[in-house]
RNA sequence: GGGGAAAUUCCCGAGUGGCCAAAGGGGGCAGACUGUAAAUCUGUUAGCAACGCUUUCGGUGGUUCGAAUCCACCUUUCCCCA
């Protein structure tokens, strides 16, 4: 190990949150490879913002020489993590977990290595789907406190709302996960969320018990913006990793619209920015700050979505909003020659460009002036739009102060 | 197993036979002010072939000229007792 101890590098970009024993851990760090490991439970088809904080961190761990486990839950995704949810989740069926677990593992490759087994990628259906139950409560159920556990935070707020057998018996299993892959390779070390503090000491707790050995655990900060929101999430759903599901156009505009008070944090969890550089930017004064929130908005869809989508997002946000032009990157939706000879009323335009959900939320927009055709704004309900409206083919619709929408007529 | 309570629009939550597409708050969206920020103020927030029509108050059926509101059954949840 040399360089510094990757401990203080996490320490110092505020990964760190919670530690089980933090001086033990800064040592092991700095002085041996550590095998560690982190869960996700499969419970859609991409990752979203929120993991990504924590494949950065993985990506950081690697980089200083630890070997990550990239744990796949795909046996505990089928009963349900109860944690910081208020409603029992809905029930996921095999299939669906498997083809997730695919997604997944597709978007680790983007930052972490999995060739020569620097990398291990698993998978706890291996090992959950086949347990007995009798076994499983003698040896692993005798170690566990009822009374302890419900005292843990993560079940107090299903203590009033309901919380089912099935979902208590969650931290078990990864309790027990943490365990297996102590077995198998040796891992004394998991990582996670802060939402996964009590999850993980079931594991520390549960080597401890079973095999006399300490394991550790330590926990990353929540994506959260500086009024506690969870971040990551806009009102259509969650910010994707996956560029079908958030263009890479999209995903830029998230980062470069985050608030002033959340710069400096997400160049530093979510960068690999030197921290001289991100206290710099995070600094700057009064608008300036539009200039760390560029650099933050680049890195983070360089690091995505590659830095050619990154600098076609980059490119298409100073055309549009420099004024003027346009470019590949923005989201786009084809019409036919037809259609465009024809013409297209402006409400039809809207909801066929998903700018508005329905016809009734078109017009509102246009009531209140909040559409903006080619510079000029939409005061007509019944406006048609037709190929004389077209300049090369292609014409931009902006729906409020920042979306932008490009039509283009079909070849 | 016994008894009680509840389920409302994106969320919380009012509404106990017509004045209900349903108060209020939150959130969202749009406008003004700005820096693609925050704060603040204003408007808006089921759909449609739109001065009217259609779907919506856990589900299914019923009573009624008329049901989110009453009745029956079902589903789910919570609370108390065991």
């Amino acid at each position: 190990m040399n360089g510094t101890n990757v401990f203080d590098i996490l320490k110092e970009r505020g990964f760190i949150q919670q530690t089980t024993h933090e001086e033990q851990i800064r040592e092991l760090l700095g002085k041996e490879s550590v095998t560690f490991y982190i869960g996700f439970d499969p419970t859609a088809d991409s990752m979203t913002a929120g993991h990504f904080l924590t494949i950065i961190a993985m990506a950081h761990m690697q980089r200083a020489g630890h070997k990550p486990i990239a744990l796949l839950g795909g046996g505990t995704a089928l009963i349900g993590d109860p944690t910081g949810k208020t409603d029992m989740r809905k029930m996921l069926t095999q299939e669906i977990i498997n083809h997730n677990a695919e997604c997944f593992k597709k978007q680790f490759e983007i930052l972490i290595d999995f060739d020569n087994h620097k990398a291990i990628m698993e998978n706890n259906a291996n090992w959950l789907l086949e347990l007995n139950y009798v076994n499983f409560i003698r040896d692993i159920g005798v170690h566990f406190s009822v009374n302890r556990m419900l005292t843990a935070e993560c079940f107090k707020s299903r203590l009033e709302k309901g919380l089912s057998f099935l979902e208590f018996n969650y931290m078990l299993m990864q309790g027990y996960d943490f365990l297996e892959l102590y077995k198998r390779y040796g891992c004394r070390l998991e990582l996670g969320g802060d939402d996964q503090w009590s999850n993980i000491l079931a594991g520390t707790d549960l080597i401890r018990r079973v095999e006399g050995v300490e394991a550790y655990g330590m926990t990353f900060t929540l994506l959260t913006t500086s009024e506690g929101k969870k971040m990551g999430k806009t009102e259509a759903g969650a910010v994707w990793l996956d560029p079908t599901k958030t263009t890479p156009y999209d995903f830029y505009q998230y980062w470069r619209n985050v608030a002033d008070a959340d710069v400096e944090k997400c160049l530093a969890l979510l960068t690999f920015l030197p921290m001289d550089e991100v206290r710099r930017l995070g600094s700057l004064p009064g608008e300036k700050i539009n200039e760390a929130k560029k650099v933050l908005a680049f890195e983070i869809t360089k690091i995505v979505h590659g830095e050619e989508e990154a600098l076609k997002s980059q490119q298409a946000t100073e055309a549009l909003f420099g004024g003027g032009g346009d470019s590949e990157a923005i989201p786009t939706t084809e019409i036919t020659k037809e259609q465009a000879a024809f013409g297209i009323n402006i409400i039809d335009m809207l909801v066929l460009t998903a700018l508005a959900p329905s016809k009734a939320e078109a017009r509102r927009l246009i009531t209140q002036g909040g559409v903006v055709v080619n510079d000029q704004k939409v005061t007509a309900l019944d406006l048609v739009i037709s190929d004389k409206d077209f300049a090369d083919s292609k014409l931009i619709i902006k729906k409020g102060k920042k979306t932008y929408h490009r039509v283009r007529i079909a070849e």
